[in-house]
DNA sequence: CGCTGTTTTGAAGGATTTCAATCGATGTGG
DNA sequence: CCACATCGATTGAAATCCTTCAAAACAGCG
C-alpha cells in the first residue's frame, strides 16, 4: 500500500480490536499485505453470492450488510461501522460472500486477499483469536435477535433495534438519542413491513416517547421507551 | 487427562474439524490440556447465563443448545453432534454462556478450561483459525435460518428445517429420511407453535409427502418435499 | 413550484396463534 | 395382560396480530 498513508492508518489500526495486542512490528507486516480501499456512498465492497476473495477492516464511513431472497425480499443483517471487520467468512476456503455489502456513506478501509490474510492468521495466533472473538460478538448478536424474531411481538422487535442502535459503541450516547434510519430500514432490520413500522412510531409519538421524521426517529423519554422493550404486558 | 483414553481419543480427534492440520506433537499438548467429560442422557453441560469457564468438544452423543426467554419460552438454537465444538464462545473474555447445553443422548466430551484453550489458540494460529472457521460456519447457518424467519411463512420454515437435518454431515443420506424431532421441537427450532407445526405435518402427510409418528417424521418423496422448501407459491 | 421518494392512515383479508377438547401411543404396575 | 396414567399429537373454532392494497399527505430537492 502507498507509504504516506502508513502513519495514519498504524495509529486507526491500533485501536481496530481485530489487530489488538500484536506488536508493532507484527502489525507492520500485516500492514503491508494489505491493500487501501475506498468505496464512495452507495458503493459496493462485495455482492451476495461473488466469490469471497477479500476480508476489509472498515476505517472511516458507515456500510451494510443486507441479504435478499430469492423472491427479492431484503434483510438487513448487521450496520457496519469504523473499526469492523467485513467478510471475515473469506477465511473459509471456497466461500462465497453470503450476503451484500453496501457503503452507506463514503467509505475507507484496508483489504486482504484471502490467501494473504489465512497465511497471517496462522502465523499469528493473536490475530485470528481476535478474529474468533469478533465473529463470536456478532454470533452472539445475531443469535439474541434470532430469538427475538422467534418469540416477540413487532413492537418490542423494533424498540430493541433502536436500542441496539443507540447502545453501539461509537455512536454518541448522549440523550436525545437520535437514530437515522428510514421506516423501510427497520423493517427490514426487524422482519416486518413498512407499513406496520410507520403505525408503531405513530403510536410512540402520540404517547410522548419519540418525535419522528423523515429518515430520522429521535428518543425523548429513554427510560419510558425502555419499559417497551422489557415490561410491554401485551 | 486420564491415559488409557489417549489412543482412542487421538484417532477421534484427527477427524474433528477444530484440529485439522496440527501435527501429531500439537494435538497431544494440547490433549494434555484437557479433561473427559460424561454427560447422562438429559444431564447439563451448562446453563444460560452461567459464566462462561469451558470449551467442549462433543466426542460422542446429540446435544441441543437452547435459549430461553424472561417469559419462559424456549427456542432450540442448534443440534449438536459428534465433533462438534460447543461455546467455543468462552474464548471472549468475562462472557456468560449464551444458552443452555443439554445432551439429549448420553454424552462423551472433552473439555478445556477459558485460560487454557485461550493460551493454546493464541500459541497455534492454526487451532483458532480451525475456531474461527467453524463459528464462521455456525454464523452463516444462524443468519440463514434469521433471514427465513424473516421473510418466509411458516410451512416454509418447517420444511427447511427438516431438510437441515437431513442434510447434516453424520445423518445417513439414504431414503427414507428420518427424523426424530417431536413437533414440539420443530416448533422451537422455526419459531411458531406446536399447534402449526402437527396441522402443517398432518396436512404433508395427506399428499402423500411424509409419514408422521410420535416424536418422529419420515419423508417418503424427497423431490416433492423440495417443492415445498423452494417452489411454493404461496 | 412541481417532482420524487418517504411516510401516514384506513379498510379488508389472511396467516398464525390461542384455547379447549379429544384422541392415540407408550410405558407401568397391579 | 390389561387398566391406567402420562405425554405427545390432532383438530375445531374464535381471536388477533400483522400484512396487503390503495390512496393521500408530506418533506426535501432541483
Amino acid at each position: 500500500m502507498s507509504h504516506d498513508l502508513d502513519q495514519s492508518v498504524l495509529n486507526t489500526l491500533s485501536q481496530v480490536s481485530l489487530f489488538e495486542g500484536l506488536t508493532p512490528h507484527q502489525l507492520q507486516i500485516i500492514l503491508q499485505a494489505a491493500h487501501h480501499r475506498h468505496i464512495p456512498r452507495h458503493g459496493y465492497f462485495f455482492h451476495q453470492g461473488e466469490e469471497a476473495t477479500h476480508l476489509y477492516v472498515l476505517l472511516q464511513g458507515k456500510a451494510r450488510l443486507t441479504q435478499i431472497t430469492p423472491e427479492g425480499q431484503q434483510v438487513i443483517i448487521h450496520l457496519l461501522g469504523p473499526g469492523d471487520p467485513v467478510a471475515i467468512i473469506v477465511v473459509l476456503s471456497h466461500a462465497k460472500y453470503p450476503v451484500t455489502a453496501r457503503a452507506h456513506t463514503h467509505c475507507d478501509a484496508l483489504s486482504w486477499e484471502r490467501d494473504s490474510i489465512t497465511r497471517l492468521m496462522e502465523q499469528y495466533g493473536r490475530l485470528s483469536l481476535n478474529g474468533l472473538k469478533m465473529v463470536s460478538e456478532r454470533f452472539l448478536e445475531m443469535q439474541d435477535r434470532y430469538r427475538e424474531l422467534a418469540t416477540e411481538r413487532v413492537e418490542r422487535r423494533i424498540a430493541r433495534a433502536l436500542l441496539r442502535q443507540i447502545n453501539k459503541p461509537g455512536n454518541g450516547r448522549a440523550a436525545p438519542h437520535k437514530i437515522t434510519l428510514s421506516r423501510q430500514d427497520l423493517a427490514e432490520m426487524t422482519g416486518t413491513t413498512l407499513y406496520t413500522v410507520s403505525r408503531t412510531c405513530s403510536s410512540w409519538e402520540q404517547q410522548g416517547l419519540i418525535t419522528a421524521g423523515r429518515g430520522r426517529i429521535t428518543i425523548c423519554n429513554y427510560t419510558d421507551f425502555l419499559n417497551i422493550a422489557e415490561d410491554l404486558p401485551r
